[in-house]
DNA sequence: AAAGTGTATGAATTCCTTTAGTACAGTCAG
DNA sequence: CTGACTGTACTAAAGGAATTCATACACTTT
């Protein structure tokens, strides 16, 4: 489900995020699905329960995740129109579509890679 | 030229290298130009060189510097077709695009986007 | 009651950033 | 050539921030 790599620099909790993210993101967990405990996926990737409770918890934050104390964590829609995230991703995509017009690329071929990007179900978190 | 927050959580060297990275995408400072000298602008900043210096190595492995030992630093084009820059800003680009038409944004929408982002010269480094 | 769930807290450790000092090799004006 | 400038390399140290862990608590469900 989600492979850890210790010879990355990243963190393990915020690949933890981005694994899940993206599982929710691509659909592969469908929204209102129970998503592994937070002691089970520990088990599973070796690693402390507080790691996973920490990715959980950035999730929440964005709106991927709606955790219910004693019942579990469950797939949510993802951020709303005024999210921290969407405002996140919003600044991140106008930032590198500015600097990719400046190194050459035009509007047109950027535009073109949207619908291209819209279809493909894969790649990794930001 | 550049200011530098000490409140912000972001270290030193990367406020330094994305202000240096806007000011020559932005134009500010024309390729061909010549920047100010690792120590001279430390000094100005009231910085350690070494800080300095370590912003100009990842602005030159970006392609946006030219370093010419004993000579100085000299601004460049920026990164060419198959630069690390350039593949990065792409990956960020297609992952941003994707998760936000996830979130319910229309490729259509976002093309007007990059149509709005490509005019504004403003907005800080990713 | 028992086993599961998410959550809070504090400590230890590890990593990163920054600074300082020193040194080397190159360029250029005098 | 001399001297002042340039970028670069290296080590060491200090400080702080971030990551990870162990433990305990509150809640839900069976």
């Amino acid at each position: 489900m989600i492979r850890l790599n210790y010879r990355d620099a990243r963190p393990i909790y915020e690949q933890v995020r981005d694994g899940l993210r993206h599982l929710v993101v691509s659909g592969a967990i469908a929204e209102g699905e129970r998503l592994p405990s937070v002691r089970a996926l520990a088990a599973s990737l070796a690693i402390n329960p507080n790691t996973i409770q920490r990715a959980y918890a950035a999730l929440e934050g964005e709106g991927y995740l709606l955790s219910e104390p004693g019942r579990g964590a469950f797939a949510a829609k993802g951020g709303g129109e005024g999210s921290r995230r969407r405002g996140e991703l919003l600044r991140q995509f106008d930032a590198s579509a500015r600097e990719l017009c400046f190194l050459g690329m035009t509007p047109t071929e950027l535009a073109e890679r949207i619908e291209q990007a819209a279809e493909t179900k894969g790649g990794e978190g930001a």
